[in-house]
Parts: structure tokens; C-alpha cells; sequence
DNA sequence: ACATGAAGCGTGTATATACCCCTATCTCCG
DNA sequence: CGGAGATAGGGGTATATACACGCTTCATGT
């Protein structure tokens, strides 16, 4: 429950760009990695690779990513495009801006605990 | 991610009675309540009319769940059955286990900060 | 060189979730 | 009493997610 409602006020505050928080999420990850494969998104997001699959191809349909194949031909190599750069950096700002609103709202401590548990399970 | 986790462990824990968190956790309010509207239903796990309609028609084709009109027709009233009551107290004890094996590993703090941000937010 | 097993994806199926729109019912006021 | 507005559900559509299964490609040992 509480997990929906903290994805709820991300997806509100993101709204302006069109993606959501898992979204966002998995832009970021793609960014600090491309040319990235669909198994190794799924690692670091810690995502079934079917779900990655789908999920990939929702923001391909939106032009925020392009697919091809890799060195290994069974690998489908991620990256983003120009106009999923440009909508990352149009979201960072709205990410923090609610991130900062919730943590005033919870405090700092429950926060972090959400890290924690991450790191910790 | 972090949710993803934890329930994953609770749908792990809770595999010998064949359903999963979400179902538990649903079966828990209807039976506190019961018997109980979609909507109020909706309102207690905060959840949009829409999924819990939908979420009830999956318990109740596993027989643990009955529904029907209430006073008012436009409502749907859900009560347990028989078969849901017993499902519930053998999934008591296993989703306490599960409960404590995660706090051993995380921390009290930091599962009592997921029950304050639900609150909070 | 090739058979075998491992790794990477995609698809089918199922649940969970939200939003929008439509219908049925109820309430309440003039 | 009858119509206006509110409330309850249901269905359509879309995303997120997992698991099982099957196909393709790669790597490895003989």
C-alpha cells in the first residue's frame, strides 16, 4: 500500500513528461549503462527479463529508446535516443522536487529505510 | 524494487496455501469487514474500484470469497467462505514467520517505517 | 567439427493496478 | 412525483510484473 502511494505522487509529479516512475527508473538505468542488454537491465533493476522485454518496448514505442542486436546476435542492446536524453533531463528535476516533498512529508530516516531495505534484502 | 522484494518473499512464505500477499492481505480486510461493498473495500486497501472488482473476481473463482447484492443493488457485497476463512488461518502463521525473518534482516525500525510512510502519505 | 549444455530473448498466460467511460441505482429537492 | 446529481459497478485499455516454455545463438570439451 505504501509502495502505491509513493509511486502514485512520482507518477503525478512526472506527469509533465509523459513517463512514469518505473519509467524514469529504468531510463536512468539504461543511461549509466548503454549500450546495455535486456538481461543486464533486468539484473540491475532487479526485473524478470520477460519483464524487461515489455517493458523496453513500451518506451520504444515512445522514441525514448532504440534496440539492435549486439556482438552476441541473441543480445538485444539498449540505448537511449536523443529524445530520451533530452526527456531524462527534463524529468530530474521533477523526480527530486517530489523526492524532497516526500521526504519533508516522511522524514529522512523513513526514506533511507526504503534504501536499506533494498540493499538489505 | 525494494517492494518487489519484500513481497516476493511474502508470495514465496505463503505458496503452500495458494495465494499470494495481495490476496492475504485483501482476505484480511473482507474479514474484519465482511460483509463489505467493493468500494469500502477499495477505500480500506487503498485501491481503485476497478482493480479490487477485479482482484475479488480472481478470489472468488478459488472459492474463497462469495458475493452478492446488497440492500442497496448497486452494491456488491463480499464476504469469506467457508473455504477462505480456513485458507486465512493457515496463511496466519506462515505470513507472521515471513514477517519475522524479514525484520531479522532489516531491522524493526525500518518495517515499522514502511507501516509510518503508509500513514503519512 | 560437432554435439551438448548454457545463455539470451520472445511469447503465452495470469495477476495487480489505474484511468476513463457507461449503465444502473439511489437520493434529494422543487 | 419526477428529474438532477451523486454513487456503485463493470468493461475497455494500458502498464508492470512473474513464471513456464520454446527458439536461437554461443561456448566448450572431445
Amino acid at each position: 500500500m505504501a509502495t502505491r502511494k509513493v509511486a502514485a505522487r512520482y507518477d503525478a509529479a512526472l506527469e509533465p513528461t509523459g513517463i512514469n516512475v518505473a519509467q524514469y527508473a529504468m531510463l536512468r538505468a539504461i543511461e549509466r549503462r548503454q549500450p546495455v542488454s535486456l538481461t543486464e537491465l533486468g539484473r540491475a533493476l532487479d526485473l524478470d527479463r520477460s519483464t524487461m522485454g515489455r517493458n523496453i518496448r513500451v518506451v520504444e514505442k515512445l522514441g525514448l529508446v532504440a534496440t539492435g542486436r549486439g556482438d552476441d546476435q541473441r543480445e538485444s542492446v539498449v540505448r537511449l535516443t536523443d529524445h530520451g536524453a533530452t526527456v531524462l533531463r527534463k524529468a530530474g528535476p521533477l523526480w527530486e522536487g517530489c523526492q524532497t516533498d516526500i521526504e519533508a512529508r516522511i522524514g529522512a530516516e523513513r526514506l533511507q529505510a526504503l534504501a536499506d531495505i533494498n540493499t538489505l534484502l
